[in-house]
DNA sequence: AATGCGGGGAG
DNA sequence: CTCCCAGCATT
């Protein structure tokens, strides 16, 4: 139970966040509009990504798609296409949803209230906070990574982060210090703060704002929060790919819309038993996914009439593309690099 | 409640 | 090498 006085305490913490925040915040593009369609696609596209990993595919994407009913009426492939590079693809899928979805039940008007929005494809409840706060002054706590980290910290609360009740948790916790108004520049504070000071790893306490308020920095246990039990262990997983060529030309295919690189495009996995004697050198990669150790063997097949390319592909389905045109595809990225080394 | 989903940067 | 980042959907 909170005491009154311990609420106001609280209310003085968020007041001192606020007034860093005024002073230190970070200057970003997205900062400076409160259009919902820009502030989404930002939201989306910094989940679990850094703002310097994905600033650039911020400017691209909203210079190519300005509004909602230009992202409605793309291609599906040209919005993957915009996204290559980005990771969680199904997050360029469900955008691609979501504003198709606007246009048929908002008429085209990006949805106002926080249930509405929620309801948006890939919409989770950090993102419909984050929208409904910075665009319409709902006084909704937007919690992630960052309030967990802040939040334990100032607190030393070892609420397990893991936990799937932390969200509700926290948010309690950060209601009470969130200011009646300013909702939206205080879920910003909060996100430059745990950005710039209150970080992971060797974070800056000597100029936090909040240094004096902080029950894990004044008790010098720093280090222990915030609490996270999961640990989960990466499986190692081997891939063959067969790059199949003649002259410029190779074969591709559009992936599925399940398990990795979601409808990214890929080469060949099999070949017929008649191009075994035109493989020639295999190169190995190695790449890392969150959960997931790659080795991936590439062959190269290099036909030596274009009759069996054609052959080939239209049995099996594949595109026939060049280098110039495997451009405007979305690869994995290992796949994009061999791409780019091809000998 | 647990798991899968990318890629990159920092220590 | 390990950890984690403006999380979400699915089961």
């Amino acid at each position: 139970m909170k005491t009154k006085k311990q609420n106001a305490d609280f209310l003085h913490v968020g007041e001192k966040l606020l007034a860093w925040y005024k002073t230190y915040g970070r200057d970003l593009p997205f900062r400076s509009t409160k259009d919902p369609y820009k502030i989404w696609i930002c939201e989306i596209i910094f989940q679990q990504t850094r703002i310097e990993q994905g600033l650039n595919h911020y400017h691209n994407f909203i210079s190519r798609f300005p509004d909602i009913e230009t992202l409605a009426n793309a291609e599906n492939d040209e919005v993957l296409l915009y996204w290559k590079g980005l990771g969680y693809y199904s997050r360029a899928l469900n955008l691609h949803k979501a504003a198709q979805q606007i246009m048929i039940d908002h008429e085209g008007i990006f949805p106002e209230k926080y249930e509405d929005i929620l309801q948006l494809k890939g919409v989770g409840k950090y993102t419909a906070a984050a929208i409904s706060s910075i665009c319409f002054g709902a006084k909704i706590p937007a919690v992630d990574g960052n309030f967990y980290r802040v939040l334990s910290r100032v607190f030393a609360d070892d609420f397990d982060v893991s936990n799937s009740k932390a969200f509700q948790y926290f948010s309690e916790l950060a209601l009470q210090m969130m200011p009646e108004k300013q909702a939206g520049s205080f879920n910003e504070a909060m996100m430059d703060l745990g950005s710039e000071i209150c970080k992971p790893r060797n974070p800056k306490c000597e100029v936090c704002p909040l240094n004096q308020d902080c029950l894990a920095f004044n008790l010098g246990k720093i280090q222990d929060f915030p609490v996270k039990s999961k640990k989960v262990k990466p499986q190692d997983l081997e891939l063959k790919y067969y790059f199949v060529h003649f002259g410029d030309l190779f074969l591709i295919k559009q992936r599925k819309e399940d398990f990795i690189w979601k409808k990214l495009y890929e080469f060949p996995v099999e070949i017929p038993e008649s191009f075994s004697g035109y493989v020639g050198s295999m190169k190995t990669v190695s790449h890392k996914l969150t959960h997931k150790n790659l080795t991936i063997h590439i062959y190269k097949v290099s036909l030596p009439t274009i009759k069996m390319l054609n052959d080939f592909a239209k049995e099996q389905g594949f595109t026939i593309t060049n280098l110039v045109d495997s451009h405007q595809k979305s690869f994995p990225k290992p796949l994009e690099n061999y791409l780019k080394n091809i000998d």
